[in-house]
Parts: structure tokens; C-alpha cells; sequence
DNA sequence: CACCATGTTCCTTG
DNA sequence: CCAAGGAACATGGT
């Protein structure tokens, strides 16, 4: 999936191309993505409406609805909450065209369609803002801090990477992300939770801070590019791309690079796994 | 066939 | 109620 940086970048280049548009029709060929609606509800408070905005928190997407359903005056807003899960994909693609395989939901815009594409079928779209209340600070706010991590993680025994993936602690933060930002900041990923003290705290924050930062900036590690195939400059395509493996290899330093010679000290970089996640650090510059 | 994959939720256990 | 661990969800790539 997307992790924060790749949602974000995704956010970006929906928010201008969505803002204004009404929806026309709700294709639900999922119905488990849409949970707890069902395609009856969700197109009836879809149907209508028009695309104020598009947000993100944490590795969810908002879209901002208003108008159509409660006529003028009486403007209802409503919020359409995405989440791409571990293989989600959205774009824009003309109304003729063969939707892909995976295919959960469709939003037909009129001129064109957005496409709702997961071939894991993890993902969700809905109209619930429960999950969204549980949800930690956004790593890259104000409220991310080193004294709020450093209490946050205070009693916990678990290893720091895997509270790392805690949403409810700082939330966007993914498999990815995790590997790479304790690398930076020279953490042991089986360090214990509390055993983190406040210079390791500062570090690990600003790591995050960085690694995040720096893969929106790059466009993330699935890249976004224009539809080769597109004939409008407002459709483009989530997905692979050439040309942009460079970026991959200088931005992740130690994830998926197991065996690999470590890019500060040439160490083999070694994998593990922990709760069930591959975890990949340097035995040399993340020591216990 | 085996194992691995960018995530979250639910269930169990203590 | 909480923390922690693990299975489940579902499909495809290697």
C-alpha cells in the first residue's frame, strides 16, 4: 500500500482534477470495500453531490461532499472516507474505457470515471468516521513531538518498530517507513518501547519527520505519472512507472535490501520478522 | 507447492 | 479496561 507519503502524493493530484465535480453514479462492484454501507446507501449519499475537497489523514482519504441531496439553503456535508489498504489504487479514466480487473468502486464524474482499483480488496470506502477518531497525530504536525513520543512510549515492553506501526501513536507510519526511519536514527528496531530515552527520542522524530517528507517530495515509492495513454492532461494513472527506480534505490536505505551492502558502513543489511512484518535494519549503525 | 507482499480489525490471553 | 500476540481478510508474484 501506500503508506502516508504515497496517499499524500495521491491527494495532490486528486484534489485539483475532483474539486467542483459532480458525482453522477456509484458503480459498487465490491460491496465488502464499501462496509458498513451497502451499494444502496452509499450511492444515495453519494448521487448528486459535488466534490468540495479532497484531504488526507494519516493514510486515509477525505472527500468533502456538499450540495445536491438537501437542496439549497440546507446543505448537508458529508464525508467520503477512502483507504487504499495494501494495494488500493485511484485514478481517473474515460468512460469508455475497460475498467481493470480488480475494480471495487466507480465514480462516474460526468466526462470521465474514478476508479477504485484493489486487487487485495483490503481497502475501504465509506461513509464511516469511526476509524479516524483512534488515530494518533500526523507525524508531520505540530503535535508530533519527542515529548509526546517519549510519554507515549513510556510503559510499553513491545519492540519499538512494532509500536512504530501503531496508528494510534503517530498515525501514517507503515512497514516501509518504519524500517527506514529507524535506520536514520540509529535505533535497534527490537529496542523496547520504553527503553527509548529522550536524545533517541529527538533522533527518532526528526527521522520520521525526514523520511516522510523526503518520499512525498520524490513522489513516493509506487510513482504517479500521467497516463501514457491519456489524451486529456486531467486523467492520470497510479502506478508503476518508468524511470524513477533511481529514486527508489537512494530513498530506501535498508527496506527490501536484506543481504544488501549497508550505503553507510557496507555491512549486509539483515532482515527479521516482527509481528508478522519483515523488519530490515543494519547490524553496525543500529545498535542495541 | 512454499513463501512473501506498502494494512487494519477482530479475537484471545493474561 | 488495557497490552500484546496472532489469525483473518484475498490475490498475485517469485
Amino acid at each position: 500500500m501506500p503508506e502516508l507519503p504515497e496517499v499524500e502524493i495521491l491527494v495532490r493530484h486528486l484534489q485539483p482534477v475532483l474539486r467542483g465535480r459532480v458525482i453522477r453514479n456509484v458503480t459498487v462492484l465490491r460491496p465488502k470495500i464499501v462496509r458498513p454501507e451497502n451499494a444502496a446507501t452509499l450511492s444515495g449519499a453519494l448521487v448528486g453531490r459535488t466534490i468540495r475537497d479532497v484531504r488526507r489523514r494519516a493514510k486515509y482519504l477525505l472527500f468533502e461532499l456538499a450540495g445536491g441531496k438537501t437542496g439549497p439553503g440546507r446543505a448537508t456535508q458529508t464525508t467520503l472516507v477512502g483507504h487504499l489498504g495494501m494495494t488500493g489504487r485511484m485514478f481517473l479514466q474515460p468512460k469508455d474505457r475497460l475498467l481493470p480487473k480488480h475494480t471495487t468502486v466507480t465514480l462516474d464524474l460526468g466526462r470521465n470515471v474514478l476508479v477504485f482499483e484493489d486487487t487485495r480488496y483490503f481497502g475501504r470506502l465509506n461513509l464511516d468516521l469511526g476509524a479516524l477518531e483512534r488515530l494518533g497525530p500526523e507525524p508531520l504536525g505540530n503535535a508530533f513531538t519527542p515529548a509526546m513520543l517519549l510519554a507515549a512510549l513510556a510503559r510499553s515492553t513491545q519492540p519499538i518498530k512494532v509500536k512504530l506501526l501503531d496508528q494510534t501513536l503517530v498515525a501514517g507510519l507503515g512497514n516501509i517507513y518504519v524500517s527506514e526511519a529507524l535506520f536514520r536514527a540509529g535505533i535497534h528496531p527490537r529496542c523496547p518501547a520504553r527503553r527509548i530515552n529522550p536524545a533517541a527520542a529527538t533522533r527518532l522524530v526528526a527521522a520520521i519527520r525526514e523520511v516522510l517528507a523526503e518520499a512525498i517530495r520524490f513522489g513516493s515509492t509506487i510513482p504517479l505519472s500521467l497516463d501514457p495513454s491519456a489524451s486529456k492532461n486531467d486523467l492520470f494513472y497510479y502506478g508503476q512507472s518508468a524511470g524513477r527506480e533511481e529514486f527508489y534505490d537512494e530513498r530506501l536505505r535498508v527496506y527490501d535490501r536484506a543481504a544488501q551492502p549497508c550505503l553507510q558502513c557496507a555491512t549486509p543489511i539483515r532482515r527479521f520478522v516482527q509481528a508478522a512484518r519483515s523488519t530490515y535494519w543494519c547490524p553496525n549503525c543500529q545498535r542495541r
